[in-house]
DNA sequence: AACTCTGTGTAACTTTGGTTACGGATTTTC
DNA sequence: GAAAATCCGTAACCAAAGTTACACAGAGTT
C-alpha cells in the first residue's frame, strides 16, 4: 500500500502525512461494477483513488438517473468530505467504471489533518475546486448541448478513463448515464457511424475519429 | 460596519476573527443589477454577504445564460475561495439579485486564517458543501424537471429571496435565467394565470398559490 | 436444433419546447 | 402629444428527442 500512496499522492503531501495515511487507511481492492456508495449512506470513510476510475451519479426518487463525472487516480470524493462537519448521508451514487484500487481514510482524521497539515488543506480545496469544475461542466451539457454532442462527450470522457479506443457497454446503459432512452442513443450511434466516427458492434463501440 | 458583521456572523466566528475581519474588511453596499463579478475575471477579494440576495450564472461562449442559485444573508461565494490556492478567473457571473451588503475580505487572508481559525475552517467547508448541494439542485432541475415545473421552482426561490410575493422582472429576464425563449416562459405563465395561480401585469408577477 | 434472452436497427408517432411573426398595450422619450 | 421603445399575447410552424412497436441477429441454454 505504501508503495502505491506514494506513486498517486508522494508529490502531494509531505512524508508525515504519508506516514499518518499509511497507518490509519487501509487499502481496498474493487472490481468494475462495485457500487462504492449508495444515495442515502452514510459515510465513515474517505476514498483516496490509487487506479482506476469511479464514476459518480445522480439519482431522483423515480429511479431517474445522470452520470455526473468520472473520477480518477488522485481524485478523491469531495461529497464524502463535508461529512466531518454534520453526518450528512451521501447525495450521490458512485460506481467503479473500472477495476480500482483505494485507500481508505476515516473521517475523523479529517479534521485532525485539516489543522495540522498544510499539504492535506491544499488537497481538500484542491479537490473541492475540481469537482466543482466537473459540476459545471455537467450543468453546461446538459443546458447548453443538445443529445448528439453529448454523446460524442461521453464517448471521449469513457474513452479517457478506461485508457482505450474501445468501449465495452451496451446503448441501454450509456442511455441511462445521459438520462435518455436507448433508442435515441441507438439513433445518434447510427449517425456518427455512417459518418464514420465510430465503428458499432455487439456491447462494443470502436472510436474511430470523434475529432 | 462591526455592527452588521455581528449580526449575520457573529454566531459563527470567535471575537478575534471577528476583529481580524472588521479591521481587513471593507464595506460595500451594491444595488439590485449591479454586476459583482464577471466570468474571466480575476478575483482580489473574498464577499460575505451582509444583506439582501446574489444570482450567480453560468454563461457559455455563445451567450446562453443559465441561473445556477442564490446567495443570501450568511453566504459567500464557494468560487472565490479556491481561488487562493492557483490564480483562477471565475468561472461564474454574480449580479445583485435585491439591494445588498456585503464586506470584502483580501484573499490574501483566506490561507492565514484557514490555518488560524477553526471556525474560519468549519464555514469555508460548510460554504462548499452549501454550494455543492445548491449546483446538485440545478441539475436535478435542468436534467429532470420540465420547463413548467421549472418555472414553478424558479417563481418560489425568487419570491423567497426577495421576501415578496410579488415578483418586479419581465418575462424575458426570466427566459435568460432559465436558459429558454421568452414566448416559452409567456405561454407558459399564463397557463399558470388560468389556473389561478398566479396574476400576471405588466413587469410584475403576483403569486397566489404555488402550493 | 429449438428455445430464450439480450442487444440492436428502424419506422411511425407524440410531446415538448424553440422559432418566427405579428398585433396590441403601455411606458418612455423627445 | 407624436414617435419610439418595451412588454406581452397568441398563432402557426418546426426540430429535437421521447415513446411504442416490432423485427432480427447473435449468444447462451437445454
Amino acid at each position: 500500500m505504501i508503495q502505491e500512496l506514494k506513486e498517486s499522492y508522494g508529490h502531494l503531501f509531505e512524508q508525515a502525512l504519508l506516514d499518518e495515511i499509511g497507518r490509519v487507511g487501509t487499502f481496498k481492492e474493487v472490481s468494475e461494477g462495485f457500487q462504492l456508495m449508495d444515495i442515502g449512506q452514510y459515510i465513515k470513510s474517505m476514498p483516496l483513488l490509487v487506479s482506476g476510475a469511479i464514476k459518480i451519479l445522480r439519482d431522483d426518487d423515480e429511479g431517474d438517473e445522470l452520470l455526473l463525472y468520472f473520477l480518477e487516480r488522485g481524485d478523491t470524493c469531495a461529497m464524502t468530505l463535508t461529512c466531518c462537519l454534520g453526518e450528512t448521508k451521501s447525495e450521490i451514487r458512485a460506481i467503479a467504471e473500472t477495476d480500482a484500487k483505494l485507500i481508505m481514510v476515516p473521517i475523523q482524521k479529517m479534521e485532525e489533518w485539516t489543522s495540522k497539515y498544510k499539504s492535506w488543506r491544499d488537497f481538500v480545496f484542491k479537490s473541492y475546486h475540481g469537482r466543482m469544475m466537473e459540476m459545471l461542466d455537467t450543468i453546461d451539457s446538459i443546458a447548453f448541448m443538445k443529445m448528439d454532442e453529448r454523446l460524442v462527450k461521453y464517448l471521449r470522457d469513457k474513452a479517457k478513463v478506461s485508457g482505450s479506443k474501445t468501449i465495452h457497454t451496451t446503448h441501454q446503459d450509456m442511455a441511462y448515464d445521459l438520462h435518455t432512452s436507448r433508442v435515441v442513443v441507438s439513433r445518434l450511434l447510427k449517425t456518427l457511424e455512417n459518418q464514420g466516427k465510430v465503428k458499432l458492434g455487439r456491447n462494443m463501440i470502436e472510436i474511430l475519429d470523434l475529432e
